[in-house]
DNA sequence: CCGGATCCAATTCGATACTG
DNA sequence: CAGTATCGAATTGGATCCGG
C-alpha cells in the first residue's frame, strides 16, 4: 500500500481505498452482500485472481474486510464488510452520483451486471410522495431482472423478479437508468427503446436526489 | 487512462478520477482555487513533475480542468476547475470525512500545509449555534496560521492571520485538528500539547457532521 | 467447481536530469 | 517558472497450474 504521506484525511483516505480495483471490490461487498471468492470475481469482469486475493488481505489487513469461514455445508470462506468497510456508503453514493454524467454513452465493450443498475434509484432518486402507496416496478434489462419498490418515503431495490408489479420497463441499461434517475425523460427513453406497461403515474414519485449533501 | 469496462456510474466515475493523485489535484484546485503548474507541485509533495503534467492533461481532455493563460503583468498558465471538476466537492467532502479515522496516527514522514488542515472545519463539522454571534478563531500549526470564522450557522476557513480573534489554538496538526472536528475534547488535546488562549466556550459551537448525507 | 499461487509481459510510476 | 526526457522500479493484467 503505497502511501501519499500528506497528513490530510483525503489523502489517507486514499492511501486505504485510492488503488485500482478497492473500491469496486468494496461496492460489491456493500451492495450485495458477503461474497465468496468467485462470486467478486464475477461480480468484477476483467479483475486478475491474483490481484483479488491482494486486494482482499490489504482490505483484511486494514480492517475493512472480515472474511469469515462458513461452516458446512457451505464450508467456504465469505467475504464482508465490517462497520468502517460499510462506512464507505458515502463515498460510493458520491462517487456514482457524480459518475451518472458519464453514463449517456453506452459502449459496447462495457459489462454490465443487474445489480448495478439495480442500487442506482435508491442510491440516487428520491420518492416525492412520502405519504403515497407502496408502489412496485419490475425492470428488465439483458435478460436480467430487478424490483425497485417505493413506500414510506424510502425507495429499496433489489436483484430478482417481482409479483404482480405496478409497472414493469423493459429496455437498455441506459434508457431503464435514465428514467430511474431522472436524467431521461419518459418520451426520450421510449426513443431510445425503452418499453413500459402499467402504471406510468409511479414514474412521477421518483426525482433524482439534489446533488451537495 | 485505462477503463474498468463496466456500465456503471461508480465504476465509470473511478475511470475518470481513479487514477493516482488526480483526486489529490483536484483537491488542490477546489480548495484553493486557479493554481499555476508550480503551486500544485508544492501542494503536491511526492508528485513527480511529468505525472503532474500527464494528469493535468487528462484533466483537461476530459472537461474538468480548464487552463487559462493569464494576461501580463501574470504571465503564466493557471489551471482551474470546470463546473464538472467542482462537482467533486462532494466527492472529496465524504472521502475526508472517512478518512478522519486514519488521523490518529501523525507519522514523522508525513507533509503538512495549513490548507488541508483549514479545510476541516469548514467540511466535516457544523456550527450548532447558527443564531449566534460571529466568532472568529486563529490557528497555528508548524509555524503555520491560519483563520476559522463561525457565522450564520456556516464555518469558513482560509489560510491566513486573524485581526483580533475570539481564540486562538496552537498545537501539532492532530492537536488543532482533533478539537476543530471534535474528534478530541479540549483536554485530551491539551494533553497532546495544545494550547487555548481565548473564549474558550466558542469551541462548544462546533460539532462533527453527521457521517450519513 | 472453489480459492488461490505462480510466472511473465505490459503498463504505470517515481526520481533525476535537463531545457527554453 | 513550466515543463520534457529518460530510465529503472513497482504495479497490474492475463494465463496457467494446483490442491481440496
Amino acid at each position: 500500500m503505497r502511501t501519499y504521506g500528506q497528513y490530510c484525511s483525503v489523502a489517507r483516505a486514499l492511501d486505504v481505498v485510492g488503488d485500482r480495483w478497492t473500491l469496486l471490490i468494496v461496492r460489491e461487498m456493500l451492495t450485495q452482500g458477503p461474497r465468496r471468492f468467485t462470486d467478486l470475481k464475477t461480480g468484477l469482469p476483467g479483475i486478475a485472481a491474483n490481484l483479488l486475493t491482494t486486494r482482499l488481505r490489504e482490505l483484511e489487513d486494514v480492517g475493512l474486510v472480515r472474511r469469515e469461514e462458513a461452516p458446512p455445508p457451505i464450508a467456504t470462506t465469505l467475504y464482508q464488510l465490517t462497520d468502517d468497510g460499510l462506512a464507505l456508503e458515502s463515498v460510493l453514493k458520491a462517487l456514482g452520483l457524480w459518475g451518472l454524467r458519464y453514463m449517456g454513452e453506452e459502449r459496447d465493450e462495457d459489462s454490465f451486471h443487474m445489480q448495478w443498475l439495480a442500487i442506482a434509484p435508491e442510491w440516487f432518486s428520491t420518492d416525492t410522495d412520502p405519504s403515497g402507496p407502496p408502489a412496485t416496478i419490475e425492470v428488465i434489462a439483458t435478460g436480467e431482472h430487478a424490483v425497485i419498490e417505493l413506500g414510506g418515503g424510502r425507495i429499496h431495490s433489489r436483484v430478482g423478479r417481482a409479483t404482480d408489479p405496478d409497472l414493469v420497463l423493459e429496455g437498455t441499461p441506459r434508457a431503464v437508468l435514465g428514467v430511474l434517475t431522472g436524467v431521461l425523460t419518459l418520451d426520450r427513453a421510449k426513443e431510445l427503446g425503452l418499453v413500459a406497461n402499467g402504471r406510468l403515474d409511479v414514474l412521477d414519485r421518483i426525482k433524482p436526489v439534489t446533488s451537495t449533501p
